[in-house]
DNA sequence: CCGCATCCTTCTTGATACTG
DNA sequence: CAGTATCAAGAAGGATGCGG
């Protein structure tokens, strides 16, 4: 299992086309990550259900080239991704969301409600609880 | 921003009875985390909605004392689960899933099927990408 | 344009010992 | 029993440079 290593990043997760996933690979340990909720939404709402790599980018504000490729990248491996890649010059890159993909974001759509409903109470209750402090 | 401080460990997260919260306060980043849906249905349940902190532990394979304080702290925090401390000897803690907390657990149900329905597509999709490749 | 490599920082979790 | 404190390690995220 190699515990041999001191305790430095990892900065495993790629390598040529086929890169080595997320040690954490379990479906909700995915969307509680920091983008990959955003990324599907954006392709869910774009006409076609794609865009290039360049769209997202510039449509989801933060994220940087190497977080949207990896977050592209698992996506894809997962099969709610499709990658349509063209060989032109420059090349151009394609990202569709595939039908899984249209059903992960379906099946969030009642956590999505539910926080939209209940973030002020939540939020007030954290006020409270931080103000009757240390 | 205190940018001083070089690559080590944080390990903020506590200190005295009001600790400080994780960094990262998003909702879904917290049922993303490890231990904290666990938690919330293991109350869900439980005869009553409550626990105590022991029969917590124990129920739930692997988790640490600290892991399982932080996550009910948390819990404790944004209001969906009430902590009742009876001050005897030994002291003893009970941990009381909320009307919110019950909500939340609701709203994931949808996203619970959609992972039992789906997920052999998604393995199946994993293997298939990592076998095509280096 | 798209994306990989490298380096670095921050966040999250774990192991262990100790206490009211 | 139910925590706190401390140390350590692993994983996620960010900045930057290079290349087909």
């Amino acid at each position: 299992m190699d515990k041999s290593r001191p305790g430095r990043p990892n900065d495993i997760a790629e390598s040529g086309r086929h890169f080595k996933p997320y040690p954490s690979n379990g479906v909700c340990t995915r969307l509680g990550d920091k983008w990959t909720v955003q990324v599907l939404w954006r392709l869910s709402v774009a006409p076609g259900r794609r865009l290039r790599f360049s769209a997202l980018k510039s449509e989801i504000d933060g994220i940087t080239q190497r977080m949207l490729t990896l977050a592209l990248r698992n996506l894809e491996r997962d099969g709610l991704v499709v990658r349509h890649y063209f060989p032109e010059v420059p090349p151009r890159v394609e990202y569709e969301l595939a039908e899984m993909g249209a059903g992960i974001l379906s099946a969030l759509e009642g956590l999505n409600f539910w926080i939209q409903d209940n973030l002020p109470r939540i939020e007030e209750s954290r006020r409270a609880y931080d103000d009757a402090g240390p």
